[in-house]
DNA sequence: ATGGTCGGCAACCGA
């Protein structure tokens, strides 16, 4: 059978909420991983996924930040923190086993500038999650998806000689990022399509952006070996189909051969 | 082509 997931930074699920569910009932991915739902738990609108034969599992708070993994199928097991006897104060991870595979969903620190805190808490992220990975084996299915707020390569930014150093595109969170790849994982959009420059994010504050080219690739599926071999095929759905106002990131996805 | 960002939340923060 196809299995298909994806994931997509809504920037405010309610907000989004008609226009996520229309995108749904085109795409229809069995898994779906969403970051920036910006809603409380007690707000989280479950029903309009239900509907959809979706069960949803969720981590948000109050305006900021918030994860969701909506699976199809009873998953195997739910992890809402990365539960390393760290404090989670932010919703920024959720994790769910699916048809034997581990969905790793993470919202990554934007970072705001490279001399401000924030942009050392974004590397300590990504240790964190390579800490993370460590419980895992390699060997096995699993996929770590999600706005990781990385472009990693120059390929993946509209102007990489002008943005080079910029947040985002620093050759430290590339280290990173590269760093927890390491472990055994494989960017499968990249992978699939080695020379294609394809965004999944334009600044909302760069007028025209999309229209313009002005994007980054930070929404990423990152994939052990097993589901290298099964995959069919990797997108980003880039046309804005949101009415009034898309989201200022695409949905990206892929496909696998997988029973 | 004569404009120029969003969402959340209630003033401005974060992206």
């Amino acid at each position: 059978m196809t299995w298909k997931m994806a994931t997509f930074n809504v920037n405010g699920l309610r907000a989004r909420l008609a226009d996520l569910m229309d995108w749904i009932d085109t795409a229809r991915p069995d898994c779906l991983c969403l970051q920036e739902t910006k809603c409380p738990d007690s707000d989280f609108p479950q029903s309009p996924f239900q509907e959809r034969g979706y069960q949803p599992y969720f981590r948000g708070q109050k305006a900021y930040n918030g994860v969701a993994v909506l699976v199809r199928e009873e998953p195997q097991a739910v992890r809402l923190s990365f539960d390393d006897g760290q404090p989670d104060e932010e919703a920024r991870f959720i994790a769910a086993q699916t048809h034997g595979i581990w969905v790793i969903n993470t919202y990554v620190p934007q970072g705001r500038t490279v001399d401000h805190p924030a942009f050392e808490q974004k590397l300590d992220f990504f240790r964190r999650v390579k800490r993370y990975l460590g419980r895992h084996d390699p060997g096995e299915p699993l996929i770590w998806t999600g706005d990781l707020n990385v472009a990693p390569e120059p390929l993946d930014v509209y102007d990489p000689l002008r943005l080079e150093g910029e947040v985002g595109f620093h050759p430290r969170e590339r280290e990173e990022l590269k760093d927890v790849a390491a472990w055994g994982l494989t960017d499968l959009f990249r992978r699939l399509h080695p020379d294609r420059k394809q965004f999944s994010f334009w600044d909302y504050r760069l007028p025209s952006a999309l229209k313009r080219g002005l994007g980054w690739r930070l929404d990423h599926i990152w994939v052990t070996e097993p589901l290298v071999r099964t995959a069919l095929s990797s997108d980003v759905d880039a046309e804005p189909r949101t009415r009034p106002k898309p989201s200022d990131h695409a949905p990206v996805w892929a496909e696998f051969n997988w029973e």
